[in-house]
DNA sequence: CTAGGGTTAG
C-alpha cells in the first residue's frame, strides 16, 4: 500500500486523539501534511469526532497552505456544534476573504446548524444573504437547514416564507417544516401542511407521523390523530417505531381518551422512557393518581430509570387526587433516590396539591422554603387554591405577594373577586373591579377549540365570525332556557370582568364550541373541548346541565386538567 | 461516516 492509501486507512480505524496524534507524527515524518485526502481526514477526525479535539484541529488548519473547501467544512462544522457555534460564521467570513476556496452546500448547511444553535436572527439574515449571493438557495438540503435556522430563532413568518421557495421539496424538507410549526406552538399550521403535502404526491413516513400527532395532541384533533393511528397501522410504523406508539399515547391522553392510550402502551413491544413518561403524565392529568404510581413502579421494574418528567406526572396525579403523604414522599425522592433536581414546575406541584388538600398553610410554608418564592406561578396557585377553599386571608396574602413583584393580571384580580364574592364581601369585589380599571390590566383572551369533522374549528368569546353563528346562539339560548327548567342559575361569577371590559353579555368560548358539537356531530357522540384558561363556574355549571340535556358526554380540556361531564356530574367533583 | 427531519414537561 502506497503512504497516502495507508495513512487513509489508518485515520478510518482511528477512534482517539493519543492514536491520531501518533499518524499524524508519522504523516509528517513522512512528508504527507501535503496531501490534500490525508490532511482533510486528520482535520475532520479532530473537529468533528466526539473523541476529537477541536484546538488541535485548528492547529492542524493553521498548517496548511492552501486550505480547501473540505478543510474549511471540516472546521466550521466542528465548531458549529462546539461551546461558541459564532466562531463558525468568522470562519465563514475568513473563508470568504480568502480566493483559495469557496463554499459549497455542505458549508452552508454546517454554518446554518450554527446560526441554529447561536440564537442569533440577524445571522440568519446574513448566513441567507450569502446562500442566494453563492446560488444555492434552491438547493433543499441548504433551504431545510434555513428554515431550521430561521424557526429555532422565532421567525417563523421567515421560515415559512423559505419554505415556500424551495422549488423541489422532499420529504425531509416537508418533515422539517411540521416540526418547525410544532415547535413554534403552530399546530394549526402543522395540520394545513399535511394537505399540501398530500397535494404535492409524496408519501408520509413515520417522522411525518410523529410529528401530526403531536399537533394532533396540542389541538386536541381526535378524529384527525385516529385517521394518522389507522395510516401509522397500515404502513407498519407503529411495530417499526417507537416514537410513532410514544406520540400515539400522548395523543390518546390529550383528547380524553385514556383508554386508547393504554391499549397502544399495551401493545407497544419496545418502550422507552418517553413511554412510559407519556402513558404517566396522561394519567396524571386525568387525576388517575393509583394508576399513575402503579405503573410508575412498573417502570421501576423494568428498569428504566424515571425522569423530572416522570416524577412530574405522578406530583400532577397526586395532587388532583389529594395524595398529599405519596406527593412528600416523591418530591424528596426524586433528588435522594435519582439525583433530580426539582424545577418549577414540581413545586408548582407541590403548592397545587397542599392547597387543593385544603393544607394553605403548608402551601405557604412550602412556598417561602423553596427557591422559586420569587415567581409568580407559585404564588398565583396558592390564590387559584384558596379560591377553591373559599380563604379570604390567604387569597390576600397571595394577591399582595403577586403586587409586589408587579405580576398580577386580571386572572389574579377574578379569582380574588370570586373569594370575595363567596364570602359576600361587596367591598371586596368593588376594590378588585376598580383595581383592573385603575390599573388597565389586560385580560388573557380566551379561545376554545373543538373538531368537527376532521377540522379544528377555534372560538373566541362572543364570536361571531362563524358561517353557522346564527344557529349557534339559537341552540344556546334553547341549551339555557332547558337548562333553567331544570334548576340552573347564571352565577356569572367571573363574568363581571368580561362585562366590564367588553361591555358585552357575549358566552364564553366554550359554551360556542359546544353548541356547534351538539348541532354538527350525531347523536350520543361524546365532544371534546380544549380551553386555554381555566372553565369559569358558571360554564362548568352549564355544561354539567348540557351533558344531561342532550345525553352526551362532554370532555373538557382546561389550561391544566380534564373535566369529564356525564349525565350532569362533573369527574372534578367541582373542584378545580 | 461531510449535510437536512421525530415524541413527553416548559
Amino acid at each position: 500500500m502506497c503512504g497516502a492509501a495507508k495513512f487513509l486507512s489508518l485515520l478510518q480505524g482511528c477512534n482517539s486523539m493519543d492514536r491520531l496524534r501518533k499518524i499524524h507524527a508519522q504523516v509528517l515524518l513522512q512528508g504527507y501534511h501535503g496531501h490534500p485526502a490525508v490532511s482533510a481526514k486528520l482535520l475532520s477526525f479532530c473537529a468533528t469526532s466526539t473523541a476529537g479535539d477541536l484546538a488541535y484541529a485548528r492547529l492542524l488548519f493553521s498548517g496548511l497552505l492552501c486550505p480547501a473547501t473540505d478543510h474549511w467544512n471540516a472546521l466550521i462544522r466542528g465548531s458549529s456544534r462546539g461551546p461558541a457555534p459564532l466562531d463558525a460564521l468568522s470562519l465563514y467570513n475568513a473563508m470568504m476573504r480568502g480566493a483559495s476556496s469557496r463554499p459549497d452546500a455542505f458549508t452552508f448547511s454546517f454554518l446554518l446548524k450554527a446560526c441554529a444553535l447561536a440564537k442569533a436572527e440577524p445571522k440568519c439574515r446574513e448566513a441567507h444573504a450569502s446562500i442566494v449571493r453563492s446560488g444555492f438557495s434552491s438547493h433543499v438540503i441548504v433551504g431545510t437547514n434555513l428554515v431550521r435556522a430561521y424557526a429555532d430563532n422565532g421567525s417563523i413568518d421567515e421560515a415559512r416564507r423559505v419554505f415556500d421557495e424551495i422549488p423541489d421539496k422532499d420529504l425531509v424538507a416537508w418533515n422539517s417544516m411540521i416540526s418547525c410549526f410544532c415547535h413554534a406552538g403552530l399546530h394549526d399550521d402543522a395540520l394545513k401542511v399535511y394537505d399540501r403535502m398530500r397535494h404535492s404526491g409524496l408519501a408520509l413516513d413515520d417522522f411525518t407521523v410523529v410529528g401530526l400527532l403531536s399537533s394532533c395532541a396540542h389541538l386536541g384533533a381526535l378524529g384527525f390523530g385516529v385517521r394518522i393511528h389507522k395510516f401509522a397501522e397500515e404502513n407498519g410504523f407503529l411495530r417499526r417505531n417507537v416514537f410513532v406508539g410514544n406520540a400515539l399515547i400522548d395523543m390518546y391522553a390529550k383528547c380524553g381518551r385514556l383508554d386508547e392510550a393504554r391499549s397502544v402502551f399495551d401493545g407497544m413491544r419496545r418502550r422507552d422512557n418517553f413511554t412510559w413518561n407519556s402513558m404517566i403524565v396522561g394519567l396524571g392529568i386525568h387525576g388517575h393518581a393509583d394508576e399513575a404510581i402503579s405503573l410508575f413502579q412498573r417502570m421501576l421494574m423494568a428498569g428504566v430509570r424515571p425522569n423530572s418528567i416522570s416524577f412530574l406526572g405522578l406530583l400532577m396525579a397526586c395532587s388532583h387526587h389529594g395524595l398529599v403523604e405519596n406527593g412528600i414522599k416523591y418530591f424528596h425522592r426524586m433528588g435522594s433516590a435519582y439525583s433530580i433536581k426539582p424545577d418549577l414546575k414540581h413545586y408548582g406541584c407541590m403548592v397545587d396539591m397542599y392547597g387543593r388538600a385544603g393544607k394553605l398553610d403548608e402551601a405557604l410554608e412550602f412556598i417561602h422554603s423553596s427557591p422559586f418564592k420569587d415567581d409568580p406561578v407559585l404564588w398565583r396557585m396558592l390564590l387559584s387554591t384558596s379560591r377553591i377553599h373559599g380563604s379570604v386571608e390567604m387569597g390576600e396574602i397571595a394577591i399582595q405577594n403577586l403586587i409586589e413583584m408587579s405580576a398580577h393580571n386580571a386572572g389574579d384580580c377574578v379569582l380574588l373577586s370570586d373569594i370575595y364574592e363567596h364570602a359576600r364581601d361587596s367591598q371586596g369585589v368593588a376594590r378588585m373591579r376598580k383595581m383592573v380599571k385603575d390599573q388597565g390590566i389586560k385580560t388573557t383572551p380566551g379561545w376554545s377549540w373543538i373538531e368537527i369533522h376532521g377540522e379544528v374549528r377555534k372560538f373566541v368569546v362572543g364570536d361571531t365570525s362563524h358561517a353557522e353563528s346564527e344557529e349557534i346562539y339559537k341552540k344556546l339560548e334553547e341549551m339555557i332556557s332547558r337548562a333553567a327548567s331544570l334548576g340552573y342559575a347564571t352565577e356569572r361569577s367571573a363574568d363581571w370582568l368580561k362585562n366590564f371590559v367588553d361591555s358585552t353579555t357575549d358566552y364564553h368560548s366554550e359554551m360556542l364550541a359546544i353548541a356547534l358539537g351538539l348541532l354538527r356531530t350525531p347523536k350520543g357522540t361524546s365532544l371534546l373541548i380544549v380551553k386555554n384558561l381555566r372553565v369559569c363556574k358558571d360554564c362548568h355549571s352549564l355544561t354539567k346541565y348540557a351533558s344531561r340535556i342532550y345525553d352526551r358526554e362532554i370532555v373538557v380540556r382546561d389550561r391544566v386538567r380534564f373535566h369529564h361531564f356525564k349525565e350532569g356530574i362533573c369527574s372534578c367533583n367541582d373542584y378545580w
